[in-house]
DNA sequence: TAAGGAGCAATTGTATGCAATGTCACACAT
DNA sequence: ATGTGTGACATTGCATACAATTGCTCCTTA
């Protein structure tokens, strides 16, 4: 494998597509605005096709909608879902934290240690230490992705492809949610995260399933209190 | 709008991504194979950029696996995730019940009735009907599709489109799971249906919810015990 | 004036050619 | 015998060129 100096520079495919779902989540592009290929194309410098293939791939997540041959427009924000999403991604991650506690305990009965899942608790153990020096420097606009990137990493913990990637859908819908706030619950959410990492260390399914599903539960409340009181 | 004489024929990637998932859920296509975008043109006689496509869109349905310049391969079917994803599906169906109700309600309520929603909700009373000819038929064989449109229909008339994208995903592996079965409770399970739109049509939230929870859960536990006893 | 249809421009869908990258076999050193 | 590096090959990723479809403008007409 050839080893890059630096880093990998992402292919272009995947640079317009994070660039395009940033700037409609952050609502530099709201909805209903109308997106063509060759615009786009031309502002990034690159040709139709990668910039084709990244609205596709944003139109199944959800934020953009195309009709054929007609063109592409940016999706409206699922505020009327709101609630009912946070209802699934309930049972969703209670059954993700719930397989996780599984999983790990199945990491030390077995002799064989699987690498990918050593690999991702550490990566969980940093985003947690991360998370707890952002509240220490009260920068918590950092607070949302590393949030996400928990969630994710629970998910990837329980190694099931199919839950992890319908928290993905999910959760960029609830990032979309958030878009304007700033997590005023932040602080409280975070401490919690540990609680829950201890339930899946300690193998205890049931106890990493209830956490799971009670933390979720408070973000869903604090959410619909605040903004559909 | 041209008016075509018969009927519209799909466009070419369209037409290759339904025959692939197909074949994937049919088990023509097994788990692992190696799929090149060459070959699968050659076979529809078009050429690899619709072939590409489809490959991208079934990767973001969960059925087939890629990495970059590495090629696709047919992702295995998520046997040991089917407790989890019928709980999932508890929760959403659940969800989009309770809506299509609340919106049924609308209907009858607001001044301007929403042309979609009826003819949605036509498309349902077709769809009972064919599902009770075919009962009678004994053609149970026709029964999976049929329940999959019953249960997407309810999730149009939810109008929530991440409701029904999630279904969308959800429903493709359930259908999965079910490929060698042939619904032993299909029809018990399929009289159920008529209930649940009973109560949608009266504007009975928490009926609707209710029952489509308990129906779910019926087959989840009917899954369950066949399969993983 | 309003309704309807033909023609046109803009945009997406598809085909082909080239560049970039991963995979695998094989030689070779340890 | 086993692990490692190297090179050719197969396959995907991107660019460019062409075909097909939509939505709109504007003209016609009752």
């Amino acid at each position: 494998m050839p080893h890059s100096p630096v880093r990998d520079a992402p292919a272009p495919k995947q640079r317009v597509q994070d660039e395009i779902r940033r700037d409609i989540i952050s609502g530099a592009l709201s909805a209903g605005t109308r997106i063509t290929e060759a615009s786009l194309g031309e502002k990034y410098g690159i040709s139709r096709v990668p910039v084709r293939e990244a609205l596709h791939a944003l139109e199944a997540e959800g934020f953009v909608e195309s009709k054929p041959y007609a063109g592409s427009t940016v999706a409206a924000i699922p505020v009327d879902d709101a609630d009912d999403l946070f209802a699934v991604r309930e049972a969703l991650e209670a059954a993700t934290a719930r397989r996780a506690a599984k999983q790990a305990a199945a990491q030390f009965s077995v002799g064989v240690p699987d690498s990918h899942w050593w690999k991702t608790r550490k990566d969980i153990a940093e985003i947690l230490d991360s998370g707890d020096a952002a509240i220490e420097a009260d920068s918590l606009n950092l607070l949302p992705e590393l949030n996400v990137r928990f969630h994710l990493g629970v998910a990837e913990l329980s190694a099931s492809a199919s839950l992890t990637a319908l928290l993905r859908q999910i959760a960029g819908k609830i990032e979309w949610l958030y878009a304007a706030d700033v997590g005023s619950r932040g602080r409280q959410a975070w401490n919690e995260h540990r609680s829950i990492m201890a339930a899946i260390d300690a193998g205890d399914v049931s106890t990493a399933e209830q956490r799971m599903g009670g933390h979720v539960h408070q973000s869903r409340t604090g959410y619909m209190d605040r903004f559909a009181p």
